[in-house]
RNA sequence: GCGCCCGUAGCUCAGUCGGAUAGAGCACCAGAUUCCUAAUCUGGGGGUCGUGAGUUCGAAUCUCGCCGGGCGCACCA
């Protein structure tokens, strides 16, 4: 359970009795109030704003309205203690029967711990990754697919319906580039000497075995024949090779989808025209000239007529066209499209992963799904910053034409999936992430990673302790599940199992924010209170996990640890991180 | 020129839909190992939260101006 939400509930009520009672006004707002962990331990163990929100709509001052809380908050279950404080807070102590009685949670919950009802299973689209499908994945496109792939299973845990969905571009033009750039390497395969890859096409070699393989399967047939012939044959097979390789580079990186949508299908299939029709109809796309940008002009601007879509009605800044001059349609016009599709499939709740560079669309693309739902969809576009690839300290080199280019497999390969997925969920989206190959593998706490790892694997060390010490072969889950956990009674052990409680509280907060670094930092302070507490063994015995002569009360802290490894298991599933067992 | 994001300790960053004396790690200084992994821990110094106003019981958080940095700015995706 949520403590948190759980204390809420019970001072809605009260606040209720109150006003029945005719203490309180009739019908007071209680939904802005919070009840959360005090900043500082010495205020107590959990605190309300309730009389200070309360105070001008019930026009008494805050003092007055929590002393009439105060009083009835004494009586709620668990509760040990009431101070009104500062300008009207409610500090409530619990007492120690109630925090073991959620550590008694988490031991039967394990990793499911911290799942939660709150998404009231609400259908949810989170799209992420949509790298094009045009050559592999690079490390920039890294760090959306792992935050992408961890929001999803973030808000799946906290209770919500998600579809995992990738977005394959491979109606624009950069596939015909992709296609022309392997049919010269298909030529190659035949034994034609290409020389150099001409300006303009893909040069990487790549590009080179599916070359080979296209040969093998046709033959010469495309090598005299006219380009109009080849071009559409060959750009389907290139996408499906390039989607192979881009499929093996995620589930390298463990990251998973469930749907993958095509762009051309969307536009074969009609959807864009449905889409601009639909927006036709309520006045919203019209032939127009736009001004040109202020400040410096674009090299090749000119004035000229264009479909455009009314963006401006809706919060952009400028109308945006949705037609090329060539007759096609612009990236924009099938994005709606797809968008608009996403809708219909019954996600009113989208949310795109979008590296930082796409900044500047999020406005018309939130103006589009106004307009096309109706005002009844809800995208939340979350813009990655770039990872600067470090070394030691010094910044790697990363040129495409010197082949040191990095890709996404290089780093995986060198420091493995779980330190990838962890740091790149260390940073908030917003904010630019480091990622130095020295310190990630680095066995430190200076390293997020195994700080972390080695918290969990502790625990399990201390298991296999145990197990020798009390001599009766491993420490099995129903000694754990009957320890008498009324033997928990330290201030540090209620400390540790305090913050384990707040697990949940960061699940839904965290969901609720479409911020899943939160569990990184969660999961940070939690090794730290664990590796502490172990630590005050070494001046205290009596604080030792294992008690060699009172062997409850050996079980009872087996219990405790045993909870620690839970919660942190149930957070590094979260991010698709495997915990580990034994540090080597 | 316009839009979006960012500005918190020497460095890297947290900071709960506005809450109490602004936190952590690194670095620096001083300590802890007959002991469950010292791969760890304890303590200390270090801040006009870029800046100036406003909103209110209360602002790092919300609003506006300014300064500094990043990204973007018609027919690319």
């Amino acid at each position: 359970m949520n403590l948190f939400t759980h204390f809420r509930d019970q001072i809605a009520e009260l606040i209720t009795e109150l006003a029945q009672a005719g203490e309180l006004p009739e019908g007071l707002d209680t939904s802005r109030i919070t009840v959360e962990p005090p900043r500082d331990a010495s205020h107590g163990d959990v605190t309300t704003n309730a009389a200070m929100l309360l105070a001008k709509p019930a026009k008494k001052s805050p003092r007055d309205i929590a002393a009439l809380l105060a009083a009835k908050v004494e009586g709620l279950a668990g509760v040990t203690g009431v101070e009104i404080a500062g300008p009207g807070f409610i500090n409530m102590r619990v007492g120690t029967d109630f925090w073991q009685a959620r550590l008694r949670d988490i031991l039967d919950a394990g990793t499911a711990y911290g799942d939660s009802a709150a998404g009231a299973d609400q259908k949810v689209n989170v799209e992420y990754v949509s790298a094009n499908p045009t050559g592999p994945m690079h490390v920039g496109h890294a760090r959306g697919a792992v935050f992408g792939d961890a929001l999803a299973a973030l808000l799946e845990k906290a209770g919500y319906d998600v579809t995992r969905e990738y977005y394959i571009n491979d109606a624009g033009s950069q596939v015909d580039v992709l296609a022309r750039s392997l049919h010269l390497r298909y030529l190659e395969a035949l034994g034609e000497d290409i020389g150099e890859i001409p300006e303009g096409l893909y040069p990487g070699d790549y590009l080179v075995p599916a070359g080979k393989i296209l040969a093998n399967r046709d033959g010469d047939k495309w090598k005299d024949a006219d380009e109009a012939d080849w071009l559409p044959v060959i750009r389907d097979f290139a996408i499906d090779a390039m989607m192979d390789m881009i499929r093996d580079d995620l589930a390298a990186l463990g990251v998973k989808h469930d749907l993958f949508t095509s762009e051309r299908t969307l536009v074969q299939g009609g959807k864009v025209d449905e889409a601009l029709d639909f927006l036709k109809e309520q006045g919203l796309i019209y032939e127009g000239i736009l001004e040109p940008p202020k400040g410096k002009l674009p090299d090749d601007w000119e004035e000229r007529e264009q479909t455009l879509f009314k963006a401006s009605a809706f919060g952009d800044d400028v109308d945006r066209p949705v037609a090329k001059s060539d007759g096609s349609w612009t990236y924009f016009a099938t994005d709606m499209a797809y968008h608009l599709d996403k809708y219909r499939r019954g996600y009113a709740d989208m949310i795109d992963v979008w590296g930082a560079d796409h900044g500047g669309y999020v406005k018309r693309m939130n103006a589009a799904i106004k307009a096309l739902t109706g005002g009844e969809g809800v995208l939340d576009v979350k813009l990655c910053q770039m990872v600067s690839l470090m070394d030691n300290g010094e910044p790697v080199k990363m040129s495409k034409r010197a082949g040191t280019f990095v890709t996404l497999r290089d780093v995986v390969d060198k420091v493995g999936k779980d330190v990838v997925r962890f740091i790149m969920l260390t940073r908030k989206n917003d904010a630019g992430l480091e990622f130095d190959f020295t310190k990630v593998q680095e066995q430190s706490k200076d390293n997020p990673v195994f700080y972390v790892q080695y918290a969990h694997a502790r625990v399990n060390s201390v298991m296999r302790m145990a197990s020798e010490e009390l001599g009766a072969g491993p420490i099995s889950d129903d000694a754990i599940h009957g320890a008498n956990l009324g033997r928990l009674m330290d201030e540090n052990e209620l400390a540790l199992i305090k913050l384990m409680s707040q697990w949940p509280r960061i699940v839904e907060s965290a969901a609720v924010q479409h911020e899943p670094h939160r569990i990184a930092f969660y999961l940070g302070e939690l090794a730290a209170e664990f590796h502490g507490l172990w630590n005050k063994g070494n001046k205290d015995k009596g604080l030792r996990f294992i008690i060699s002569d009172d062997q409850e009360l050996t079980l009872a802290r087996l219990a405790m640890i045993r909870g620690v490894a839970n919660v942190i298991a149930s957070g590094l599933k979260v991010f698709g991180v495997t915990p580990v067992e034994e540090m080597r």
